[in-house]
DNA sequence: TCAAAAGTGTTGCGGCTACACCCATGC
DNA sequence: GCATGGGTGTAGCCGCAACACTTTTGA
C-alpha cells in the first residue's frame, strides 16, 4: 500500500536568500546509464517526488525537504497546481523520468510548493549535497519539464504574499540587522526603500523585537540585532481595509 | 485516448450574489437505484468532475461550469488542491462515487477552482436546472466528502483577493449602482462601509465608470448605473507599496 | 584618520475617518 | 405627503515621503 503514485507529484520551489540575491534550490539530475552526452539535455530541476499512495500531500512535499536541506518544521506553502496534459512532452525528459523512476509514467499532474529557508541553517544529507545547487533567480538556465514556468509563478506568489504577511523572516538568521531585512525586500520586490523610513515603519511592529546584542567583527558602527517574535505577530493580527 | 482519469478530480466554488446574500451553487447528487432511504445521507455536493486524460486543468474546470451555468468565458481561478488520503474515507460517499462513475476509484486529488458569477445572467442547462441550488454561505448544510472543507478555504480565498483585486464586480450585474457594489464587499467582508467615504473612494478609480442612465422603476430616487472598465484598469494597474 | 555602515527628526501633503441633511421617485 | 434609499462637504488627524548629517567601529 505504499507505492508510488504515478499520477501525481510534489515540486518545491525553495528560496534561499544570500545577503546579495534570491536563491532557488535547484536538483542536478542523474545521469542515465546509457546517456548520450553529445545530445545535450538539461541537467537541473527542482527538487520534487511522485507521491507515495497513502501520504498527504503537504507530507510529500515536507519529505522532499527534509531529505533535500535536512530542515523540518518550516515555512511550506502550496501556490499551485500544474496539469497540463503536454507538460512532460518533451521526449529526452519524459525517457528520463521513466528510467529513473522504474514506472509506466503516462500523465502527471504536480502540485507546487514554495518554501522559505535560512540558507546557512540549512543542511543537505551527504548524498545530496553535492548536487544541490543554490542557483541566483536572475541566473536560471533552461530547467527540465515546465520547471521554469513553475518558478516564475512562485515567485509572483512570494512578492505578492510578501506585501501582506510577515514572510521575509523565514529567509533571514534567527537573528538579524534591519539593514538585512531593508535588503531583503528591496531585492525580492525590486525596489528602493528610504532608510529612515523604512526604520520607522518597522519600529513601530509589535512583533519585531529588538535584542540586547549587536553585530560583532564588522569594521563598522555594528548594529542592533532584531528577531521575529511570533506570538506578537499572532497576538496583533487584526485585518485591515480593503482596497477595491 | 479521452477516457476519464479516475485519478484527478476538478470541483467548483462557484459564488453568486444575490444583493443580500453571498450563495454557492451546489449540486443535488443522483440518488442511487438501490439507495436505502432510511439511512440518511448528505444529498448535496460541489459540482465537479473527474479531468478527462488529455485535458488541461482549466478546461476540465471550464466545462463543468458551462455545463452547469451555461455561461462561458468567465472568472474562474485555481486556489487550491486537497489530497488528503483519507478524504473519500466516508463508505457511503465513496460507494456513490463508485456507482455513478463506473470506475475504480482509489484515491482522488482534486484541484480545487472558485468562480464568481452573476446570479441573474447565468442560464443552467436544462437537465441540471432542477438539481442545481444556490444555498448562503451562511446556511450551508453538510456535504459529500470534504466539500464543507473545501468551500471554507474558497471563502477566506475570495475574501483576501477581494482586498486587492477588483473582482467584486464579477459578482454584480454589468450594470450596477454604487449601493450595490457597497453591499456586496459589507456582506462579503463581514464590515460596514461608511457610504459618503466608500463613494469618494471608489469616485476615484478610473475603471470606475459611471454611464448616462439611471436605475428604473424603483421607489425611491434613482441611483446612477456604473460599469467596471476592464481596459482602464489594465492600464491604470500600478502596483503600490508593499505591507511587511 | 579613514572607510564603511548605523542611526536619527522634521516638515508638508494627501488620504482617511467621522459625521447629518436634502433630493428624487413611486405609491 | 410619506416612505425609501440616493447623493453630497468639511474638518481634524494620521501616516507617508522627502531629505542630510553624526556616530561607532575595525583596519
Amino acid at each position: 500500500m505504499n507505492r508510488l503514485n504515478p499520477h501525481i507529484s510534489v515540486d518545491c520551489v525553495i528560496f534561499g536568500f544570500d545577503e546579495k540575491q534570491l536563491k532557488v534550490l535547484l536538483i542536478e539530475r542523474e545521469r542515465l546509464q546509457d546517456e548520450n552526452l553529445d545530445i545535450p539535455m538539461e541537467v537541473l530541476k527542482l527538487p520534487g517526488s511522485l507521491i507515495s499512495d497513502a501520504e498527504d500531500l503537504d507530507a510529500s512535499a515536507h519529505r522532499v525537504l527534509l531529505e533535500l536541506t535536512g530542515l523540518d518544521k518550516i515555512f511550506l506553502h502550496q501556490f499551485s497546481v500544474f496539469g497540463d496534459p503536454s507538460r512532460l512532452a518533451n521526449t529526452k525528459h519524459l525517457a528520463w523520468l521513466k528510467a529513473t523512476s522504474g514506472l509506466p509514467i503516462e500523465r502527471v499532474v504536480t502540485v507546487a510548493y514554495y518554501s522559505l529557508v535560512k540558507i546557512k541553517e540549512s543542511n543537505p544529507s551527504e548524498t545530496l549535497l553535492s548536487r544541490a545547487k543554490w542557483i541566483s533567480v536572475n541566473e536560471l538556465p533552461q530547467l527540465v519539464f515546465d520547471h521554469n514556468i513553475i518558478i516564475n509563478k512562485a515567485l509572483k506568489t512570494l512578492r505578492k504574499e510578501l506585501r501582506t504577511e510577515p514572510i521575509g523572516f523565514e529567509l533571514l538568521p534567527k537573528k538579524f540587522t534591519l539593514r538585512q531585512l531593508q535588503n531583503l525586500y528591496e531585492v525580492i520586490m525590486g525596489i528602493n526603500l528610504d532608510n529612515r523610513n523604512f526604520r520607522k515603519r518597522v519600529g513601530k511592529l509589535s512583533y519585531l523585537a529588538v535584542l540586547p546584542e549587536k553585530q560583532k567583527g564588522v569594521s563598522h558602527k555594528p548594529a542592533f540585532l532584531y528577531k521575529f517574535d511570533k506570538k506578537a505577530f499572532e497576538k496583533e493580527r487584526k485585518d485591515v481595509g480593503f482596497v477595491i
